[in-house]
DNA sequence: AACTAATATTTCGTATGCGAATTATTATAT
DNA sequence: ATATAATAATTCGCATACGAAATATTAGTT
């Protein structure tokens, strides 16, 4: 029974998280802005500046992912990169001009797509929610991963 | 308030879905196999001939992804294509013959891996991650995708 | 039967996403 | 002070992942 949930939860983080990478996709596309490089801007839009490795810390990337995301979002015109002068081996991020005099509109419809996530959704239900997403966090990080192999 | 759990629960599900990829990842590296790899040989040893476009659905994937999938899985000599004599736009998959006689070993590994994420829960907590992950799905699924425009 | 629409899969271009290796810089130890 | 270790970011090779376009085949229309 434990390993027939195992499977269904499993399956069940991956369709949410499809379903709601396909609705942010859709919601920002006429941006031009994939998930990821709108929730690097949302964050910039909130803290000014971060380092990459914060970046991917808050996102739970890899640092080489979010070089390539910050690569694309320079080249777009979107954010800066600025070499820190106290430690030359950092790299602070930073919105661009244009884009730094809209970032009260960023932030805000940012906001405003994720909050239509619980929009409809009763506080008990989103209560149901974060329950459930906190207890599997809990589970899967204290499981020690065990080497398997088959043949 | 709901739109900081909106923010909240998309980092979540962010979190766990890669926590739950990258376990996945270390469990099955000695089969050289990837999570999607993986998921296919896993529902091939149930179903043993599947459509692309099966897999697909199953997998919440698009079926060019799929289609990816299946080359490099057929180029290690883990499935074959069978083209359908029925309907010649049909493509069956199915397991090759060495990894057909491994099948049961397989889907036992698999499933005793998928059972290790609920293996330390409590039956209350395995209920909780369930129906939050149910409710999510539910209320995702009901939201109409609205365009969003900053500047 | 010929034309059109629908369906199944593949191909293509682009953007993640990872780990390993590399580069550059700073911290530490001897 | 120099050798070594640690840290931050990038580069590289590969495997997803998507949508749009192309291809092949079947179904439906007239």
């Amino acid at each position: 029974m434990k390993q027939e949930s195992g499977s269904e939860i499993a399956s069940l983080i991956r369709e949410v998280n499809a379903t709601l990478n396909a609705q942010l996709r859709e919601a920002f596309k006429e941006n031009d802005l994939t998930p990821p490089q709108m929730m690097v801007i949302f964050m910039l839009a909130e803290e000014k500046k971060l380092k990459v490795s914060e970046i991917s810390t808050k996102m739970n990337l890899a640092n080489s992912t979010v070089s390539g995301i910050i690569d694309r979002l320079e080249k777009s015109g979107y954010v800066k990169r600025m070499r820190s002068e106290v430690d030359r081996r950092v790299v602070h991020v930073v919105l661009s001009e244009q884009v730094e005099e809209l970032h009260h509109s960023f932030h805000e419809t940012v906001t405003q797509f994720l909050g239509t996530i619980a929009a409809d959704a009763t506080n008990e239900q989103i209560e149901q929610v974060l329950t459930g997403l906190n207890t599997l966090r809990t589970l899967l990080s204290g499981k020690k991963t065990k080497n398997l192999r088959c043949e």
